[in-house]
DNA sequence: AGGCGATGGATTGCATACGAAATGGGCCTC
DNA sequence: GAGGCCCATTTCGTATGCAATCCATCGCCT
């Protein structure tokens, strides 16, 4: 009866799970090649449901379709990062003034487990990172307005992206205390300190991860463009 | 050398681009069928391509993806239209944070031109609606911020969805003078005031158009519902 | 010896083919 | 005469095959 594979929707909803996944765990990291072939032979489809994969994941910017010479996954400049961060801010204030003063026992509940889990995770950094986003996703999707969910869906992810290329390899890009600080300040229902504290908090990332390293970062860009370059990987 | 088709981009844009605009016409209206097969034959490409086309379109919610039972024009709810005129909003306002007292000769000659054009366009009633979502999209690309460009575009598309679905026949959704005064205020660079216009401007299309014929747009919305639960469509 | 054009392998672009699910109509039964 | 079941048709889901493109390498000509 049940389908053997990986959940509902079809197959090709699978294989764009499971790229998705890769990209975000940085098992595929920004600049890798992404052939139709091999991956449809790795996981145990055809080309076509690859392909539709990669048109899904090339729509939400997490790869780059080049025509005839194959997709990749994505590679934001850091000006394209720090426009990002922009666009997220302006829906993540969104999010805020929908939820201030609103949420509900088990929302706060399930808010503040994820928080309790992201204190317990310091060691692993790229876990980190991931469960970092997911406090924001998870804020979103309290707000039940779709496409506001999927904007900071997609955000997120390529946030991601951009602190694997350009965040400070020890800092903590998404300092939990202030997500802490945050939940308690959306119960207290203080909309406009609310607003404030996440605007400071996504422009702490911006500033602290991105930004202040310029120069190390630059080399550091320059030299994966080469090293791409070189074929080497 | 040059390609006979349809510009550039491959032939899956152009039938990307020729179901979009078909859309946008309204010569596909909410909850019409797009069965691949016909479609293909129509355009003179494969089912492959048509796919394709859907697929993408899907990701900009365009068109409602529906497993085993093919794909049909997005046929938005009445809150969805309303949460999604909230999430435009919290984007325009970026966009007039971005553009206020920045635009250039050139760029504001070319908004002059277009409100120009569409106080010339009083007749035609779709094309009205179309050139007032091209002087939103007008003003994100000035912006110049990728991601909020992609956006502001998707939900343009969508909101004109939703206005021939739930808009006011005879209503102005998007009142010229509104467009100019915007504008003046951009020039005139005077942020809070441009961002207090464009809320109003948006605050308008949904009490104007959407809401006050409530009953109307309920009876509607929910003898579609049934419809379509009964398999009339 | 160095640059330039040809050639071969790899990979994408697109179409077609085949199996599976849903939909609609006809026939049989009650 | 009405309702339900079965089959045919239509449309989707997926794989595969062929032509076009690109990239790298090698050979050739200057």
């Amino acid at each position: 009866m049940t389908k053997k594979a990986g959940s509902a929707g079809g197959r090709a909803h699978a294989v764009h799970r499971a790229l998705k996944r890769a990209i975000l765990d940085q098992a595929l990291t920004p600049g890798s090649k992404l052939p139709e072939d091999s991956i449809g032979e790795r996981l145990g489809v055809s080309r076509t449901l690859v392909r539709e994969a990669l048109v899904r994941l090339s729509s939400e910017g997490l790869v780059e379709l080049r025509p005839n010479k194959g997709a990749v996954v994505a590679r934001p400049t850091l000006e394209e990062g720090r426009n990002l961060f922009l666009t997220r801010m302006a829906l993540e204030r969104l999010v805020v003034e929908t939820l201030s003063g609103k949420l509900a026992e088990p929302q706060i509940a399930r808010l503040s487990d994820h928080i309790a889990t992201e204190e317990a995770t310091t060691k692993d950094h790229a876990a980190s990172i991931r469960l970092a986003g997911e406090f924001h996703t998870l804020l979103a999707q309290m707000t039940e307005n779709e496409s506001l969910i999927r904007y900071i869906n997609e955000l997120v992810a390529r946030s991601s992206l951009i602190l694997t290329l350009y965040g400070r390899p020890h800092s903590s890009e998404c300092a939990v205390s202030e997500h802490r600080e945050l939940l308690e300040t959306l119960m207290a229902g203080k909309t406009g300190r609310a607003i404030e504290l996440m605007a400071h908090h996504l422009e702490s990332i911006t500033t602290r991860a991105l930004l202040p390293s310029e120069d190390r970062v630059n080399i550091q860009d320059v030299l994966l463009t080469y090293a791409m370059a070189e074929g080497l990987g």
